[in-house]
DNA sequence: GCGACAG
DNA sequence: ATCTTGTCGC
């Protein structure tokens, strides 16, 4: 797939000023409202999926991409897995020399060159994007998957395992039940008005006994073209049983294989 | 100055 | 993100 909005390619080599600067054009540009993305009950996955078992494309079911990175060395290693239905229908890789640091807040200068190869080499054309970082909850209101989401012009949720910045509607330091959604609100440290939901922390899963052992929430913002509550309910939707949504599980996976 | 900080 | 085996419990 090509870029819609080239002008909006993350240049490594810009300066950290201008970096801070097309975010927040970003911001403006991007929809954090429902606008052409897939009904979260037409993308329900409710079987674990298996990369090696590829079926081709068929009929005109929505086509969601996760995407995920891995590294080795100074090289950044991109993959892509499409999947319609119950099948994956594409496995593509990308990858780049890395040229700058992690920089919190600035991670889709980082990464997203490596991830712009991958999708270059995707033939089918998806529906909507989940990338591992994210979205909205961001300082900015325009970390990775909203970056990338403004790049293509496609409906894009941020999952991430950590949340970056915001404030959560409740405290999450103790274990929440299976299902829970926390609202993160817009704080200070956000250039959005304070009250604002940027994404929600979701326990898309539990331990039955969490006094022993539990799982932290995830952390689901909109990227572009798709409201929060849209973003939770179609990242819900793709669990599968774990508790990151398929199409991140399976890149992260075809991420690392790419790297041997 | 101090603390916080996706991957 | 990455370096890594076994081990405990629904």
């Amino acid at each position: 797939m090509e870029p819609a909005r080239a002008e909006y390619v993350p240049n490594p080599d810009a300066s950290r000023d201008e970096m801070e600067a097309q975010q927040r054009e970003i911001a403006n540009v991007a929809t954090f409202a429902d606008a052409g993305c897939p009904a979260p009950a037409a993308v329900e996955i409710e079987e674990p999926l298996d990369l090696d078992q590829r079926r081709s494309l068929a009929g005109t079911g929505p086509i969601v991409a996760g995407v995920d990175q891995a590294f080795l060395d100074g090289v950044a290693v991109s993959a892509v897995v499409a999947i319609q239905g119950d099948s994956v229908v594409e496995v593509a890789c990308g990858r780049t020399e890395l040229s700058i640091p992690y920089i919190p807040g600035l991670l889709s200068f980082r990464e997203g060159g490596p991830i712009i190869d991958a999708l270059d080499s995707l033939t089918v054309d998806p529906d909507l994007l989940v990338f591992d970082g994210s979205g909205r909850i961001h300082y900015r209101q325009a970390g990775l998957a909203t970056h990338l989401g403004v790049v293509y012009d496609r409906p894009a949720i941020g999952v991430a395992k950590n949340l970056l910045c915001g404030q959560p509607a409740e405290s999450l330091a103790e274990p929440l039940p299976e299902g829970t959604r926390v609202p993160i609100y817009a704080d200070e440290s956000v250039t959005a008005e304070p009250g604002t939901i940027l994404g929600y922390a979701s326990q898309s899963r539990q331990f039955p006994n969490p006094e022993r052992r539990h799982v932290n929430p995830i952390y689901v913002s909109p990227g572009h073209r798709v409201s929060a509550e849209t973003a939770v309910s179609l990242v819900a939707a793709m669990g599968a049983g774990y508790k990151l949504p398929e199409p991140i599980r399976l890149a992260d996976r075809a991420a690392s294989d790419c790297k041997h």
